[in-house]
DNA sequence: CCAGACGTTGTT
DNA sequence: GTCTGG
DNA sequence: CCAGACGTTGTT
DNA sequence: GTCTGG
């Protein structure tokens, strides 16, 4: 990890498998005057620096490539504070006909870390009775179209970001790499199907990557009245 | 000028 | 903070 | 993303 | 339906 994210050093408890929105995620980010990029701890959810709560960083936990230089939430996250999440794997929830969700587990084909191209913030946090004033640093991840492989599963994906653009990603003026968010080509990725354990983020263990087995029971009245009977 | 929004996903 | 709508 | 909550007044 | 919390 310190290597392909040309951290200065190794990063402790990195074990995570099932980091949920509004969680804290870790981030390499670049601050001004530090040589080396720096492994941070963000909350997944970006507050905007004008935010009069940081209640609105539960829906931003995603931003649009596409407008991300324009849109007033991102704006200037995207010219002065860009991140790169690493992560070995995603989940993407599929949508199916009657209205079930099956999720899938997605990685690259030969298991190496994939950076995500992120956003991140700082907001002031008003000082309560027990703790002083403070900040709170967020951050959000950018998606773009889906490829091949995951068109099928959902309409977007999360922005990869290519080892030779993680630098400019970083530290290059932002009119340089306003295009560098693009589709992961798709085969060099794979994806499979897992269990709905997935969906509770107590579930924070690699079984959840596990390939769900194929269900051979016959349906159930309760599976027909709830729309789970297999086709 | 002031007031109010500021976002994505997906579903209808 | 900055933009849009009235 | 998914899961789960979501509210006040007044009456018992 | 929409918002909050994980």
């Amino acid at each position: 990890m310190a290597k392909h994210f040309s951290l200065d050093k190794e990063p402790e408890e990195l074990l995570r498998f099932n980091i949920a929105p509004s969680q804290m995620i870790r981030a390499v980010l670049a601050l001004p005057h530090s040589g080396t990029p720096v492994l941070r701890l963000l909350k997944w959810g970006l507050v905007p620096s004008w935010a009069r709560d940081a209640g609105i960083g539960n829906r931003l936990i995603n931003a649009r490539a596409e407008t991300m230089a324009h849109k007033p939430a991102f704006r200037s996250a995207f010219q002065q504070r860009r991140c790169i999440i690493p992560a070995s794997h995603f989940f993407e929830w599929q949508r199916l006909p009657g209205g079930n969700r099956q999720a899938h587990c997605i990685r690259l084909k030969d298991g190496s870390p994939m950076g995500f191209a992120g956003l991140w913030e700082h907001w002031p946090t008003p000082g309560a009775d027990d703790s002083p004033p403070g900040s709170l640093f967020s951050c959000t991840i950018l998606t773009t179209a889906a490829n091949e492989l995951l068109a099928p599963l959902h309409q977007r994906m999360p922005v990869i970001l290519p080892l030779e653009s993680y630098d400019a990603w970083l530290n290059a003026p932002s009119a340089q790499v306003a295009s560098l968010p693009a589709p992961w080509p798709a085969d060099t990725m794979e994806s499979w199907p897992v269990s709905t354990r997935v969906n509770s983020p107590l579930n924070d263990d690699p079984t959840i990557m596990e390939k769900q087995k194929n269900s051979l029971r016959r349906n159930t009245i309760s599976d027909l009245k709830e729309g789970k009977a297999s086709v």
